[in-house]
RNA sequence: GCGCCUGUAGCUCAGUCGGAUAGAGCACCCGCCUUCUAAGCGGGUUGUCGCAGGUUCGAUUCCUGCCAGGCGCGCCA
């Protein structure tokens, strides 16, 4: 179903090609009329500046245009008000009636309220974290966590097919190193030059030994081997706990060891050879992704024989495409955008449009902040921030939600003291408090056997500005969902649930919802009842698009 | 040297395809709980949107150059 603002949308626009027929206005029609909320409430419920944009070819003053477009839309049905300002905005007012009528919209929709069909059949690959199963998740991986699961009920919203993947890094020098590090800890030996340093190391080779009978006994090299499995098998199996406790899911954890075991690289290789892209020089294999935009070839097998790292990359996404998605999506820390042009490069020498089956997020690191000090982060030092120690720490939706509230590619700062209190400093408080706060409402509600079916609803009852002010914000919530999944910003729904919160708590103020005293229920109780229980489906609809939990009572 | 990101109020930051008087929280001042959750609401104070040009009815937004900060440029993983 349309929602409002569209339908608003197509009869402006229906208008105006009413406009060209009776040769009022003349062409072309423009593609779509685009709607705004203006700031200032006295410019009404909604304003369009397309008499400004289309007047200049035709050549007419755009009060001018306007005044005719605004002639064509008065009255029609639920419009009350249609205003020229400016240097030719088209205001237009609702007929608040109509506009009352998304409370029933909501509250028979419920949890599909919001969704969207603007990404309808396209399948989407989303990758994000792929840590190394060579430590805990840190703090670095943890934006990535938050943003990356909340990315991914974004796009399901909006009608895609997501994947979640964590692809995991589970061959080369640096699984060898690891358990080599774990296999000297536990033999009581000094770890390798270059090795894994670190308590975790210490409690992983205890766990390693104790679930490994008789392991210090084997020969070296199956005893190294051995070790490597077994701390890998552990530490693979506490990332993803963390993340479950996390309310972080993944549909695929995908191994780079199998990658090479299916032979994903040589038929990756063959693929690319096909499309004439690869060459040797140097006893080396090379990608020639100079051909597409990046600054150097890559090598894909080194004159030893070896495989790069880079020939993984190749692989795996070629095998995505291979399962069927269309866009694959890869989350990177910052540290990786020199990855961004061979990616991109790597698809255009598949064949495919790196324009639309690659779209490269980066994501700007996160510094801490703990007693008014910056935390300095440093593996040397020991000072790494675990997931786990940040969730014990200020709590999952805290953390969640203060780490989806930015967008990635600005630097965030988050301050542990800041999230520890139960202040409006602390946004995901506000939003849930709104929650809770109609939540208890609703209890009162219903102990007073107050009616609250959609079929007592009187929506000419909501005349109260701050009740036209709710209504309005709560039609917007399907198109934040849209541009979140257009534009791959989780942030803003949290923006948005922070106004629908402020603009929910305006309204209580002003409004009472029920009865007082001896007072009698009468149907704007029930009328604004509904709007409470419309604007709770939408806090929490909204909150767990990020993942965050919508509490009934605080 | 080349490339990516950032620069908006005292602080932390919003501001999709260019739109009307540039916003929020914090901080500071003043009001609002004898009835639905005050973790709330209302009011006041705060700006050369890094600088300079360009594009146009209109630029914080788009383009160019410059300045400042962060990060990256392996036959490492």
């Amino acid at each position: 179903m349309p929602s409002q603002i569209e339908q608003l949308e197509a009869i402006i626009k229906e208008a105006i090609s009413r406009g060209i027929q009776a040769k009022s206005l003349s062409g072309p029609l423009p593609d779509s009329i685009k709607l705004e909320r203006p700031k200032d409430r006295t410019h009404g419920d909604y304003a369009t500046s397309i008499a400004l944009q289309i007047s200049k070819p035709m050549g007419k003053n755009p009060r001018e245009v306007a005044q005719i477009i605004a002639d064509l839309l008065t009255g029609i049905e639920g419009m009350s008000k249609v205003e020229i300002a400016g240097p030719g905005f088209i205001n237009l007012t609702l007929n608040r009636a109509s506009q009352a009528q998304l409370v029933e919209t909501i509250v028979a929709a419920k949890d599909v309220f919001g969704k969207g069909t603007s990404l309808a059949g396209i399948k989407i690959n989303l990758e994000f974290i792929s840590a190394n199963p060579t430590g805990p998740l840190h703090l670095g991986h943890t934006r990535w966590a938050a943003v990356g699961d909340s990315l991914g009920r974004v796009l399901t919203a909006a009608g895609a097919q997501v994947t979640r993947e964590f692809y995991i890094n589970d061959r080369g020098n640096q699984m060898d190193l690891f358990g080599q590090s774990v296999e000297a800890v536990a033999l009581g030996q000094a770890v390798p030059e270059n090795g894994y340093q670190g308590d975790y190391i210490k409690d992983l080779a205890v766990e390693v030994v104790k679930d490994n009978p008789g392991i210090k006994d084997l020969a070296p090299h199956e005893r190294t081997q051995t070790f490597r499995e077994a701390a890998y098998k552990v530490q693979l199996k506490d990332q993803q706990r963390v993340l479950e406790t996390f309310n972080t899911h993944f549909d695929v954890w995908f191994s780079e060891r199998s990658l090479h075991d299916q032979g994903a690289v040589e038929h990756g290789v063959e693929k690319l050879r096909k499309q004439g892209h690869v060459f040797e020089s140097e006893g080396a294999i090379w990608l020639r992704t100079t051909d597409f935009g990046d600054d150097k070839d890559r090598v894909i097998t080194k004159a030893n024989g070896e495989l790069t790292y880079f020939a993984s990359d190749t692989a795996y996404y070629i095998n995505k495409r291979e399962r069927g998605f269309d866009i694959c999506i890869y989350m990177l820390g910052a540290d990786h955008h020199g990855y961004i042009n061979r990616l991109r490069a790597t698809a255009a020498c598949a064949g495919d449009n790196p324009d639309y089956n690659i779209d490269v997020l980066i994501g700007q690191l996160v510094k801490i902040m703990e007693g008014g000090q910056e935390v300095k982060l440093s593996k040397r030092a020991g000072t790494i921030i675990t997931l786990d120690e940040l969730v014990e720490k200020v709590g999952v939706d805290a953390a969640r939600y203060t780490l989806i509230r930015y967008p990635v590619d600005t630097p965030m700062v988050m301050d542990i003291d800041v999230l520890k209190r139960n202040t409006n400093e602390n946004p995901v408080y506000y939003v849930q408090y709104a929650h809770a706060r109609i939540a208890a409402v609703l209890r009162n509600a219903a102990e007073l056997g107050a009616p609250m079916e959609l079929k007592n609803f009187d929506p000419t009852q909501l005349t109260h500005d701050r009740e036209n002010e709710l209504l309005g914000a709560l039609a917007e919530f399907p198109r934040v969902i849209e541009s979140a999944a257009e534009l791959r910003e989780p942030h803003r729904v949290a923006r948005y649930l922070e106004e629908l919160a402020g603009t929910y708590h305006g309204f209580y103020n002003d409004c009472r919802v029920l009865p007082m005293g001896e007072e009698k229920l009468t149907a704007i109780h029930t009328a604004r009842l509904l709007l409470c229980t419309a604007t709770k489906q939408v806090l929490k609809n909204g909150l767990d698009l990020l993942g965050v939990s919508a509490p009934e009572r605080m």
